[in-house]
DNA sequence: CATGAATGAGCCTTCATTCAT
DNA sequence: AATGAATGAAGGCTCATTCAT
């Protein structure tokens, strides 16, 4: 049965939604507290100050999504299949915590102001698991040598731009012809084109 | 020879900097005058308010950079070639303006907030020379069936994250080893593996 | 033997030291309750609200000292060691009392503010001892004709001024040189002199 | 002419009012803005923030008062009359900045928490011309042997307190028979009592 | 009795904007 | 056209106080 959210619960709740709409500056702390139901000074009695709040907000999201997240993904046989377990599980993870990609984008921009140190050691994680995976498809003989970076920022710099885009192309009309929104029954279709994709370009010419 | 600039490029100038690492509500009236060389009611004065310096900035840049976007590539014989021409292109804007991917981003998270509509147009053009050449290349069997906006955001994703991804990879420690910032002379080496990837995951199975 | 002291009493000395240092604005009820060693929500149970405190600081500390003043010195011989008596009886619960001066200070700048009647009417007692002392000698022929008031704040200006001076003399290394803090041990000699020039500031000119 | 007054002459002005009366902690930025009739974000425009305008408050103060204190006191003659001006020129300054010694209380209370450093070397230099009076006194065979801080403290204590004593005395009924308060015109007589009392304490014994 | 949690009111400070020159 | 000064509104944070257990 559920547990009802402690208030702390509610806070980050709250704060995450809020910090990834709004940023960092952009965020009200009296926003937040009405939005979690709580006294805004519940929030610093709970957490602390403003800063303290996006930095718990990074590292809960972090621990619930990216701990574990390389593990599944060893026991997988091929290199092309574990690739393509490695997307689906980022984009799982992108899709269920839709905060995720724009706190990610904010802070790639931002040049990582806010960004807290025991965040930045769970990406380099994820990166690690990639790495893995492209190195063992090299000696297999099956991917080409390809560039780690740009290999990582395209499977997520698509994802995150796909998932984040939905708003805006159904704000703006000019997009709607073109550009339709995204719809959730969409997500499957769109995830494994960027896998196909994905393979494709990582693929050894034969 | 060059002119001097007048007081209100020296505003937009500095706004462009500011908006694009600080967001709109991050970045400070004082800081982008201060910046500028400027008094801050000289902002008030050329401009008007916030808002309107931010709405000046973004069209400045994009009638700066997407005007005549389409145009050069239309000479060009395959598709292959097109899509190459397009996608450094789109490299050369992006480069030479490098508040632009930042500030693409802003919006794309913030559903479009500040973004006005000319700009919208600008985009769905943009968009138009990418679906022309996908077409041509389907019609002419070099290209495979492809989500034109997957493939979309495939360039324009991976190009924003690398473009903006040094200053955070210089900053944090942790990312020093596997995640090296890209120095200028990286760039011709990064947007030429973007192109071979992306043609590699657009071209047809032979 | 020494009882353990009940919660009320370890919530009076710790508000002692904290609104002697801090003042009363400046104490947090927060700092009282940790530096006593209980919750906060027990000072509102046992006591009140942070100007009963106060006043029960007040009260304590006055019951305490200036009780029974007078009832020694009447059974001296002579003014001279009645003045003398009466100074080091002043000096004793001063230095007994380290937080006595200070919250003396305090009250008689921001004009008896929090000031209980009860209390006024014990330093009209004390002064009441030192009119007689004074009156006494001059009936003597051995004391000369002074202002009471006058004298009173000499006696007590210096002692207060004194005691109170160590901390900040320590503190700022300009004054380390001239201005040497007072040591424990250096308290007889301090005494003695405030007795030496008070009695030939009182005595009749020969 | 009068000059009309600067808005940071007011505020000082208020500021200095303010801070005497409730102490640094117990003074609120709005009530010295509405004192000084400027709008609050004045102070925060012309001075910074509450600690720097503290500062500012002391600085003016000390300047204003301190500044050329042991100059005139050099060209007179007889230790006893060098004494003399001394003590008057520190009750003048005292009478002419009714603050000064609240402030000056409330800092020794405090231990010196928001003294600057600039402000504890005029302190020096006050109490430097002091010994050079006592140890003339002593070599010319006039003064005994005496305690330079102890005297110090006689002069600024019984001064302090004298000064500052006034609103108490009219406020606690208890005070009004033998306490009276101090009205202007008695200040004279009250300064003379100091000088005539510090003069036998420090005298030589004939 | 005691305490961890919660909160309303208020405080310091910032900031976009306007005013006066 | 330009600018130093001024300001209303709001934001982050603290603190005395109360609540619920």
């Amino acid at each position: 049965m559920e547990q009802k959210p402690t208030t702390r619960e509610k806070i980050l709740r709250a704060a995450a939604q809020t910090f990834a709409n709004q940023g960092f500056e952009g965020a009200r702390v009296d926003a937040i507290a009405h939005l979690a139901g709580v006294n805004k000074a519940s929030i610093y009695y709970n957490i602390g100050n403003k800063a303290a709040l996006y930095e718990a907000v990074l590292t809960t999201i972090f621990t619930e999504t990216f701990e574990r997240f390389g593990l599944k993904i060893e026991s997988i046989d091929t290199p092309e299949q574990k690739l393509e377990a490695y997307i689906r599980k980022l984009a799982d993870v992108m899709i269920g915590h839709p905060y995720l990609p724009k706190i990610l984008m904010r802070e790639q921009i931002s040049e990582g102001q806010h960004l807290p140190d025991a965040f930045v050691y769970n990406i380099t994680q994820v990166l690690g698991t990639l790495e893995g995976i492209l190195e063992e498809g090299q000696q297999k003989g099956v991917f080409a040598s390809v560039d780690l970076i740009t290999i990582h920022f395209m499977v997520l710099g698509t994802l995150a731009f796909q998932i984040t885009s939905s708003p805006i192309r159904r704000k703006k009309e000019a997009f709607k012809k073109k550009f339709r929104p995204v719809e959730p029954e969409d997500m499957e279709i769109l995830v494994r084109n960027i896998v196909t994709y994905t393979l494709k370009a990582v693929r050894k010419d034969s």
